[in-house]
DNA sequence: AACTATTTATAAGA
DNA sequence: TTCTTATAAATAGTT
């Protein structure tokens, strides 16, 4: 009989270079950032590891991710101690602080809070910081402030993300979120929450 | 003729919850660690993403990895030309910056420098931090700024790391090299820098 | 640390 | 981008 038509090839095996194709590096990259998102959240709740992640995509636009959320690890420090990290952010028992580790974590949030905000403004306004060009004014410090606010600003939807992903199994039919550090257009990409299920984040394509 | 008895169950289904035994926990933390950061710099080689990636193990170690190298962000800010970053490090061109820029970053790496060497003192002389305990004193401005000098005082191993983690394919009998962020104990766990091959760290097992 | 049987991730193609 | 399919890789449980 007839030789089997393959529909596929199958997987390839790929060189270790830069995908010189445009579309399939876009393509890659998607699919690629997604599952080492998965993978990060997945040790993070199997082995109870904390985890920060940021990338930056070819085209100059942020994707981070932070377990546990940054709220969990103020608990953390403040029961200070061995604590479950494992299962995700359930099960978190806070030990009592005293008065004054309360007062001075307050204050620090407050700080943070209105940091954020100055920031959130700023990022709106400016036009999204990218890698190629743009930067040329602004000093290493600053690039490192602007990822780091960038981590905070994230910080909350990004640890649902990560809950997101871990129950995107397999088998997932589910749409899997992904996260885009900033708004990219001037209004078409705003995140969309949804009450019973997960954030999701349009990415204006990648 | 009798069934033929299976060696071993094969990789089974796992559950995406905290991995109660401890030894299984570390073991799995150890292999999927790796992976994670192969992933992440096979991710950068190949469609030139920018990568920031840390790690807390469950007992509190940090790792990280940085692709590209702080200083080949430098240049490319300099150049500010679309610069390619898809094939590791290699390839890539400065277009002759202005001599204003080039004190502007050599004052920015002068007080890099010199802040490492303080907080490099510093963490060798403290215990190691910890997320479990010891870190009641620490805000967060300040834990944030250690994990940042974390970062920095690995980013130039740790690029080489990643070019190793990419060398490593599928039938590597290669050591393959993992990164702790500083040393653990007082003698036993410093960095050994081969010249022609790779960078490799002891993590003290985990 | 090495070994396999399976599960996952994914390169191509549609 | 999303779905499918064949194959490359990752990895859970053992030794």
């Amino acid at each position: 009989m007839a030789t089997k038509p393959r529909k596929t090839r199958g997987r390839q095996k790929v060189e270790l270079k830069r995908i010189e194709n445009e579309d399939a590096r876009y393509v890659t990259f998607s699919k690629r950032k997604l599952s080492l998102f998965k993978k990060a959240a997945e040790l993070a709740t199997l082995c109870g590891a904390e985890i920060a992640l940021v990338v930056f995509s070819p085209a100059g636009r942020p994707y981070s991710l932070g377990l546990p959320t940054i709220d969990e690890v103020f608990r953390r420090v403040l029961s200070s101690g061995p604590a479950q990290v494992g299962s995700g952010m359930a099960g978190h028992s806070v030990v009592n602080p005293s008065a004054e580790q309360c007062s001075e974590v307050a204050k620090h949030l407050e700080q943070e809070r209105s940091r954020k905000a100055v920031l959130a403004k700023r990022l709106q306004m400016a036009a999204p910081p990218r890698w190629e060009g743009g930067l040329d004014g602004l000093g290493w410090d600053e690039l490192l402030a602007q990822v780091k606010e960038v981590q905070e600003l994230k910080s909350k939807v990004d640890s649902r993300v990560g809950e997101v992903l871990l129950q995107g199994s397999s088998s997932s039919t589910n749409p899997i979120a992904t996260v885009d550090a900033w708004p990219v257009g001037g209004s078409a990409a705003h995140p969309q929450y949804r009450p019973g299920g997960f954030v999701r984040f349009d990415h204006g394509g990648w």
